[in-house]
DNA sequence: ACCGTGATGGTCT
DNA sequence: GACCATCACGGTG
């Protein structure tokens, strides 16, 4: 079973929302990290003054330019990286954010990587011990845990937080999500039938009251909204 | 719960 | 030199 490239390259508006419930997984040395998608926002090129695309094409958004199913990895904030997947027809520069999901496999990896509960040294001293409690207590959770457990629903609870859950980073921009060798794979998942929120987009300036992210009601992953803020100069 | 703010560097004008 | 498709944290209610 697999996802046909030509589901991803329809219009973007009607692509995003077919996004929701399908699996994004990735496969390392370390172990499997797979994410049920929840949230996503479409992103519509020369049409939209939201898109990296908007401008044109430059070295950084190339992928957004070529087939649809690959992987549109972009830095930003000098710190943090999100993704997209390329959507329409080549040459048509539309994608799809993606923006929260639910760890369906490999929660551990997930939540190291994600820094809850394990290391949490950015820089500085080399611990290697991982203080994470790996026996379980013999009467269940406590009531209310005394070291601050990040919560499940938190690991990929927002499109910078997924990326480091499943590991992605600059290397995997432009990968085929749809080559059956990918260390990363886009997949049906269980159809999602239900019904789809919609509403605008998160953190823009530009088209701001566009409607154009896609979600599924109620689920606890989908990442909070912020609107944009513009930044004090210093 | 919400709200404000600092961190940090690539990309484009 | 401005602008970020963000996050974690600390303060307040």
């Amino acid at each position: 079973m697999s996802v046909r490239r030509t589901l991803l390259a329809g219009p973007v508006l009607e692509v995003a929302p077919k996004l929701l419930g399908m699996v994004l997984r990735r496969s390392t040395p370390e172990g499997v990290v797979a994410v049920r998608l929840t949230e996503v926002e479409a992103y519509d090129g020369p049409n939209d003054p939201g898109s990296h695309a908007y401008r044109g094409q430059t070295p950084r958004n190339a992928v957004m330019f070529g087939p649809p199913g690959h992987l549109y990895v972009y830095f930003t904030y000098g710190m943090h990286f999100c993704m997209n997947i390329s959507a329409g027809p080549p040459g048509q520069p539309s994608a799809i954010l993606l923006r929260a999901g639910e760890i369906i496999e490999g929660t551990d990896l997930a939540r190291e990587r994600r820094g809850a509960g394990g290391v949490a040294e950015p820089r500085g001293a080399g611990g290697v011990a991982e203080p994470r409690g790996a026996g379980v207590l013999p009467g269940g959770p406590p009531s209310r845990a005394r070291a601050k457990v990040l919560p499940d629903r938190d690991l990929a609870r927002g499109p910078a937080r997924m990326c480091v859950a499943l590991g992605i980073g600059r290397e995997d921009d432009g990968v085929d999500l749809l080559a059956p060798g990918s260390a990363i794979q886009l997949l049906p998942g269980t159809r999602y039938d239900g019904e789809v929120a919609t509403g605008p987009r998160v953190g823009l300036r530009e088209a701001a009251e566009w409607d154009w992210r896609f979600w599924i009601p109620n689920d606890p992953t989908v990442s909070p909204y912020r609107p944009h803020v513009p930044k004090k100069r210093r």
